[in-house]
DNA sequence: GCCAACGTTGGC
DNA sequence: GCCAACGTTGGC
C-alpha cells in the first residue's frame, strides 16, 4: 500500500464536503498536469491512503485522511463540455487524464499546518515542502506519513 | 492583490 | 529543439 497527498482549494473542495456524505465516493477529478496523471493513471491504486491538503487558504495544512475506493481510470469531466474541465483535445480512444475515487477515512482533529510541518527534520524531504513545488498529487513516505499523524 | 516558480504553447 | 510569452499555482 502506498501513501500520498492530494491538494484542494478548499473554496473549490474541502473536508466539509467530503465530511458531508460519510462513507459516499468522490471523484478526484479535474488534475491537469501530467506528472499528477502519470500518479493517477499507474501508481495510486485500491486501499492506498491519501492526505487531503488544503491550499489556498486561511490556514494551508494537512486536515484528512482519505482511502482511494477506484484506482485510476479515464477523468469523465475532459469528455464534458458542460465542465470546466472538459479538455477538447482528449480523443475517448486515448484519454489525456486519469482521475481515481476516493472516500473521506476520518478528519484529523486539527490541520496539520504547511508551516508546522517545516519545522520539523523528519519532514526535510516531504515532496510538498520542497521548493517550487506545484504537483497537486504527490507521493508520502510511510515514515513520513506516520510522522505527520503523531503531530496530531 | 502581489509575485515567485513553474508548466505549456507556439513561432521560428 | 529553442525560448519568449503567457497562464497557473499557491503562499503571503
Amino acid at each position: 500500500m502506498n501513501h500520498w497527498l492530494m491538494k484542494s482549494e478548499p473554496s473549490a473542495f474541502s473536508i466539509d464536503d467530503l465530511a458531508a456524505s460519510p462513507g459516499k465516493t468522490t471523484v478526484w477529478e479535474g488534475i491537469r498536469n501530467y506528472q499528477a496523471r502519470n500518479l493517477l493513471r499507474d501508481e495510486i491504486q485500491v486501499g492506498d491512503l491519501a492526505y487531503l491538503y488544503h491550499s489556498s487558504c486561511q490556514l494551508p495544512g494537512v486536515v484528512g485522511v482519505m482511502e482511494v475506493t477506484r484506482g485510476g481510470y479515464a477523468d469523465p469531466s475532459q469528455f464534458d463540455p458542460a465542465s470546466r474541465y472538459f479538455d477538447p483535445r482528449s480523443d475517448r480512444h486515448a484519454p489525456r487524464w486519469f482521475c481515481v475515487d476516493v472516500k473521506l477515512n476520518r478528519r484529523l482533529g486539527r490541520v496539520i499546518g504547511l508551516q508546522e510541518m517545516r519545522t520539523h527534520e523528519p519532514l526535510r524531504d516531504l515532496a510538498l515542502l520542497q521548493r517550487g513545488n506545484r504537483l497537486s498529487v504527490m507521493p508520502v513516505t510511510k515514515p513520513e506519513w506516520d510522522f505527520i499523524l503523531s503531530l496530531e
